[in-house]
Formats: structure tokens, sequence, C-alpha cells
DNA sequence: AGCACGCCGACT
DNA sequence: GTCGGCGTGCTC
């Protein structure tokens, strides 16, 4: 007679990876009525830590894989605190699709910081024995009755070790007991107050003209808020739009150029008239959103093509289905417009997630949106995982931008994220760009992508003349300058009509390496495979990998002379010919090593912004952001850099940069000319950039990618491998590559990386391509549970970075 | 976080 | 041959 094996209700526990370990997933006893997505706290060792049920289900000791009697049972769940269901999922589908454990792809969906709010609280025994207590214990005990019978303890706010230990040993006595609670979060702030910018339009010039010199943050405020006129903004949102402290958004509310705003929307601003072919997105749109259809769409527009306000109808709509929208933007301080707009057309009922939420702050808003106090969530990449229980519409915005794709574990792509919860929620999608990813408008060629498409600037600025200088001719001619002679007319041409320049180089330093010009010896970062880059400023040899700085030498340590000169170019090259060649100018130079230094950001742009710079030069920083009308030439001094780089995505991010760098020049009615520097004028990426031409460039890439078998005609899986012992990277990484053979896997390498010694570290990696419909479960046997010692194994799925 | 376990050097 | 140093891994 076979006995079926007795079995008993349990949950699996994932635990936060901090604390828990990598995979830490335990299997515990279940009070009854637990659910995926509850908050437990759970005994691991002789600690009690929280946790997130992921499963619940009934075993018997076989399944588990040990005995009854080592099961330990979940001691509380706490109140109030559930990941949803949809979230519980997107996690599920973050680790599978980006292979990491799930406890790690649980962090970005679970409540933001509570487990700091988790407060220990000690409650004396009632009734017990305190005879022979030590007077020190018996006056913790009577500190605790006089403090209203409980004692209760942030993680935030330990107490003091000594009272600590005496805590236990009174526990351990059976004098006192322990338990944790989530401190309860404060009341919601529905009545945090607005601000936005005073009516009086000459006060705020007048304050730019003369104190916002000596306010520069200030000035960079009301800068700002002027792209967002008449908006009532929270200041944290301000904050966080202008990258300033509180303090700077008191000062102006004290001087009164920022006032309150009241709660409501501005029905006082009709929403515009949409143009024929606004029209046809947001009547697409519509109808997705109101017939619940899990439809992807990519709106397809230059800058000043009016996709907002497509959004903004489109979101609409969502409302008006009594559903919420998500709305994903790459940075927040460049979705100044976006935000005020949803903010005046929707009232407080948008939250707007951003980096200068304190952990109160977060918590407050995470538990807000879940319980459905918000319409409209605004917010960068991890917004994604935003607690929203019924979307109507997900906005992608700028979906080209990088910034959407998770650089450390779990490196999720949002946009993926968003199209999974698009089905989940039988919701549709919409990615927006002027610049769409190869991946997004092979989508949209391929019909799995609604292609919507808004043609070229509405009414007014036309799009800048763009010029391809050859800097091959200057060299060939023996005259190479910094500047090639019609770039050196513009600028010049500007600064005599009192307008302004910007000049783009994606490099900082003032030369990229040093050499000794008798042995040709380079001066290389002791940690990293890279050359330092001289920095002249402050007299430094710096590696922009690691940061190790040195300081420059006098002679060369492999021949002793003193031949040795920088090479290359960088910004502060770029500042230093600025000056010498146009001496009357005023020159400001933008980038990492500048911003360093606080204050300097909000001084050259509030300066560069009032005109009392003439031109600035800079890295990426110059590329995005505020809109300086006065800019009507642009310069890039060499688009080889980025298309350099040894990465299969260099065109398209150099045709992407030209294009956004374009842009800055003639915004308003004065016309803008461009200049691009290079020594590949025949290169598609500049070629149609020039010609404003995406299509062309996507018909050109597309078969590039086609032709060498990149995305989006397979899937890219790159697997580095990183360690302090070179042999040791070297074994795991053929390791790996014997794994994998052995799963039929197809790969690339095993090779040493690009960068292949980073902070003392020798990396080598593999590159898995993936036919595009294939599943990753061959590349998930081949990599479980291989953890060899000593070296650090990072998987990134779709990876964006190769270096 | 704490505890067990384990692998090398100094000692009864 | 044993004691104990702490370095590594496990905790359902």
């Amino acid at each position: 007679m076979a006995t079926t094996p007795e079995t008993r209700s349990v949950v699996d526990v994932a635990i936060d990876p901090r604390s828990g370990g990598k995979d830490a997933i335990y299997t515990y006893a279940a009070p009854a009525g637990m659910q995926p997505g509850d908050a437990a706290i759970v005994p691991l060792g002789n600690r009690k830590l929280l946790g997130y049920v992921v499963r619940c289900y009934e075993a018997d000791e076989d399944h588990l894989g040990f005995r009854f009697d080592q099961l330990k049972t979940v001691i509380e769940t706490v109140e109030g605190l559930q990941v949803p269901p949809i979230l519980m999922e997107a996690a599920h589908f973050t680790a599978d699709r980006y292979l990491c454990p799930l406890p790690s792809a649980l962090a970005p969906v679970v409540p933001p910081g509570a487990k700091d709010r988790l407060a220990t609280v000690w409650r004396p025994v009632l009734g017990a024995d305190l005879t022979g207590l030590s007077p020190v214990r018996r006056e913790v005990l009577r500190a605790i009755d006089d403090a209203g019978g409980e004692l209760m303890e942030l993680p935030v706010k330990p107490l003091p070790e000594g009272t600590q230990r005496h805590l236990k040993d009174l526990q351990k006595l059976g004098l006192l007991t322990s338990h944790r609670v989530l401190k309860p979060f404060r009341e919601a702030k529905s009545k945090e107050k607005l601000y936005r910018l005073i009516a009086d339009s000459a006060r705020i010039e007048e304050f730019l003209l003369k104190e916002g010199r000596k306010k520069p943050a200030q000035a960079l405020v009301l800068i700002t808020l002027q792209e967002a006129p008449r908006t009532g903004l929270r200041s944290s949102e301000i904050r966080a739009m202008a990258a300033v402290t509180e303090a700077t958004v008191k000062s102006l509310v004290t001087a009164g150029l920022l006032e309150v705003a009241g709660e409501d929307s501005d029905p006082t601003t009709a929403p515009p008239m949409p143009n024929v072919a606004q029209g046809l997105a947001i009547a697409a749109l519509e109808d997705a959103v109101k017939f619940r259809q899990p439809q992807g769409f990519l709106l397809f527009g230059v800058t000043g093509s009016g996709k907002t306000e497509v959004f903004l109808r489109a979101a609409a709509e969502a409302l008006r289905q009594g559903r919420r929208v998500l709305y994903l933007v790459p940075e927040i301080t460049l979705a100044v417009q976006a935000i005020s707009q949803l903010r005046r057309r929707f009232g407080a009922t948008v939250s707007v997630l951003h980096s200068e939420m304190s952990a109160g702050e977060r918590l407050t808003a995470w538990s807000d949106i879940r319980d459905g106090r918000t319409a409209i969530v605004l917010g960068p990449r991890s917004a994604v995982f935003a607690p929203i229980d019924d979307l109507g519409l997900i906005i992608v915005d700028e979906e080209h931008e990088q910034t959407y794709k998770q650089d450390n574990v779990p490196r999720y792509h949002a946009r993926e994220v968003a199209k999974f919860l698009s089905e989940r929620h039988q919701c549709p999608y919409v990615l927006g760009s002027a610049t769409p990813s190869v991946e997004s408008y092979y989508r949209a060629e391929t019909e799995e992508l609604s292609l919507l498409s808004l043609p070229r600037r509405a009414a007014e600025a036309q799009l800048p003349t763009v010029q391809i200088c050859d800097l091959g001719e200057g060299y060939r001619a023996g005259s190479a300058q910094m500047f090639v002679p019609d770039l050196a007319d513009a600028l010049q041409g500007a600064l005599d009509r009192q307008e302004q320049a910007i000049l783009f180089l994606n490099r900082r330093a003032y030369a990229p390496f040093l050499m000794c010009r008798d042995c040709g010896h380079q001066w290389m970062c002791p940690h990293c495979s890279v050359s330092l880059s001289f920095h002249r400023g402050i007299k430094r040899l710096k590696c922009h990998q690691c940061g190790y700085q040195e300081s420059p030498p006098e002679s060369c340590p492999a021949c002793s002379h003193t031949r040795i000169a920088p090479f290359g170019i960088g910004t502060e090259k770029v500042e230093e010919a600025l000056r010498e060649q146009f001496p009357t100018a005023r020159v400001a130079r933008l980038d990492r090593d500048v911003v360093q230094r606080k204050g300097a950001l909000e001084e050259i742009l509030s300066g560069f912004r009032a005109r009392e710079l003439d031109f600035l030069v800079g890295t990426q920083m110059v590329a995005k952001g505020l809109d300086f009308p006065w800019v009507t030439v642009v310069g890039v001094i060499a688009a080889d850099v980025s298309l350099n780089l040894p990465d299969f995505r260099a065109s398209e991010r150099t045709f992407q940069l030209l294009s956004q760098v374009s842009g800055r020049a003639g915004r308003s009615t004065r016309p803008g000319n461009v200049f691009i520097q290079t020594f590949n004028p025949e290169h598609s990426s500049v070629v149609f950039a020039k010609e404003h031409n995406y299509v062309g460039f996507y018909d050109w890439i597309r078969s590039e990618r086609d032709a060498a078998q990149y995305p989006p005609y397979c899937r890219l899986i790159n697997i580095t491998v990183a360690g302090a012992n070179r042999p040791q990277v070297k074994a795991a990484t053929a390791d790996l590559a014997q794994r994998l053979t052995a799963e039929a896997v197809d790969y690339i390498g095993p090779a040493d990386c690009v960068l292949e010694r980073l902070q003392e570290k020798w990396r080598r990696h593999l590159m898995i391509k993936l036919p595009t419909d294939a599943s990753l479960g061959r590349v998930k046997i081949a990599l479980n549970g291989y953890e060899p010692a000593g070296v650090n194994v990072t998987v990134d799925v779709d990876p964006y970075s190769l270096m």
C-alpha cells in the first residue's frame, strides 16, 4: 500500500540581495492566506529580514530537499506592504529576459526604502519576575515604561550599542519582546505647496541681468522655469529639474520671484489645435487606448514637431477611460516642458518621480501611486516599475536614449519592460523619437510597431544648414588647425553680430595622451589599460576610467629625455584655441571637470543664457538641455571621436549625437549654421545627419547590421569575466566557452575586452549571438550555477556597452 | 549579521 | 598529534 508523502503549505521568500546574499530565496512554512508580493519578516540565521513572497505552494520533503524540522516559519507579514501582482510578474519577466537572479530583479519593483522604515518595537513582558536583575537593566525597563510602554528603534537611527546589548539580554531573560513593524509613513502631503514663476517677466529679466550674475543658481531656476511658464510645481520638482538645492528655491520665494500657485490645473490655457499629422496620430492612439489594444506605436517626429501634444491627448483619453498613464523620460532635467504641460493640463494628479526625492518621499509616492491617488506618473527608467494597477497608456519619450538601459543588475531596458506591461495591462505603448533606435524603426518596418509620423517642424524655426568640413584637407596641406576656415569665419561672424556659438567635442581634458617625442613612451594608468589624459589647467595626468591621478613628468622614464608632448585634442585645448584665435570672445567650457566645482554649472549656463558669454565649448553636456535662442553657430570639432569607438552602435550614436547637437543652432528666428569637422566626410552617419535624413540613415545602417549580423538581425548577450588574477580570468572564460559549446550555443571569443584592464582587474569576454526568435533557455542552462571563485561574471542581455 | 567549518602554523 | 588563528560559506 503506497502512502502519499506528507505535504505542507510553504512560501518561497526572496530576501533583499544585499542582506541575504545573491540567490537569496528561501522556503518557509506559511500562515494561511499568503500571496505572492506580500512582504514578510523571516528568520535567516539569527537575523530577522524583510523579504517578499514569490511563490506559494504545497510541498513534501522530497520537493523541498530538506526535512520539515529544518523548515522555519514566516514570522509575520507587514501590513499594507504588498507588491501588486503585475509587478511581481514584471520581476519574473526581468529575471528571465535579462538572466539575473529573481531577488535582484525584484529590487526595482519593491517599495523603495521600506527596509529602512522597518522599526523594531520592544515591549516589556507584563508581570515578569525582576528579582536579581542588575540596576542598569532595571533602569532600562523603567525607562521603557516611562516612555509609554514601548521603545521603537528605526534602522536609520540605531540605539547606542550599550542599550542594544541590554535589550537583547533582557529579551533572552524573557523580560522583553521585540517585533518588527513598518513605521507608518506620514500622511500624504496632498497640500504640499506648488510654486510658479511670477507673471512679471520684466522683473525676471531684470533679475537675470543684474543679481543673476551673483546668484547663478537662482538664475538657473528662473531660466529653467521659463520653459514651464505659469506651472505650479513642487519645490522638490524644481530642485530636480534645475539641479539646485532647497535654499535656492527658498531664496526665490523670499525674493518674490516665485509665487505660490493653486492646486488645480490651469484652465486658462487652451490646448493648441493639432495639425493634420498630429490629428492622425492622436486618433490612432485614442482608438488603441479606448479599445485596450496592447499595440506598440512609434511616434517619429523631429524636435518641435509636436510629439508632446500627441502624448498629452492620448493621455487625456486614457484618463477619460478611468485608466492611468505612465510617462517615461530619459532624464528629469530634460523633461521640464513635458512636466509643465502635464501639470497644466492634468493638475495635481501628476506624480513626478525624481532623484531629489528623499527616502520617505519615495515611499510615500510609491504608496500614493499603488493606492490609485495619482493618475499620471512621470519618471525616468526606474519609473517603469511604478505600482500602477490599471494602465491605459505607456509613453516612452526619446526612446533611443541609452539611459533607458540599466547598466547594473538587473540590466533591463525600460522599453522592453514597457512592452511587457502593455500586454499585461492590455494597453498601448508609444515610443517617441526624432532619431529612433534602429531596433524600434526596424520593428515599425516589420509592423510590430505602428508608425506614426509627424512631418517637419511646425511653424517657427527652420532646420539649420549643416556643412561637412574635411579635416583631412588641412592635414594633407600641412596646415592643420583646430577650426577649419569656414568654421572660424562663422565664429567670427557670430561674434561680430553678438550671437553665440557652441563647440562640441566628446572628449574632456587637454589631450587624451602624453608621449615622449624621442622614444614614443606613453603614460598609462597603473590600474587600467588606458592612457592618462593630460589636464593642463590643474597640471595633472588623469585616468578617465578609474580617476587615478599623477603629476605630469619632467622627463621620460624610458629614455630620460624631456621632449614630452601632449597628443590629440580635448575640450580644454579647444577652449585654449578659441581664446587664442578670438581674443575678444568671452569663452567658457562645460564638461565633467568644470562641473565638479560647486556652482560652476549654474554660473556657466545662466551666464551663457544671459549672453555674458559668446562661445561655449563642451562635451555631451552642451548637446542637450536648456534652450539658447542666440546660438546661431554650432561646431562639431571632431565627429570621429564617437565614430571610431569599437562598438557596433558607434555609427548610430554618432548620427544621433550629430542630429541632437545640430538642433542646438537656430532655435528661434535666426538661422542656424552647423559645421561638422571630420576625417570621414563621406561617412553615412555624417552625410545623413547633414541632410537631416533619418530614413536614409536607417536604410543604410539597417543593411550594415544585416550584413554583419548585428541587432536587430540577431540578439546579443555579452558575458564579461573580471578578476585580479589573469590566468583565472582566462580559465573562467574558457570554462564558459565550453559550457556554451556543450549547450550548442554560438558565441564569438573569448577575447580580451577593449578595456582589457580596469581598476586592477583583468577583463575578458564572450559574445553570444542568437537568432532573434531564439529562447534564452540553453544559455541559461549553460550559465546555471557557474560561479567561479576569484572572478566576477557579468551577463548583459541586449548590451549597450561592449567595452 | 553571526556561526560553523576548515585549512595552516605554534604548541603541550 | 592537538589547539586555535581567522578566512570562507551558509543560513529554508
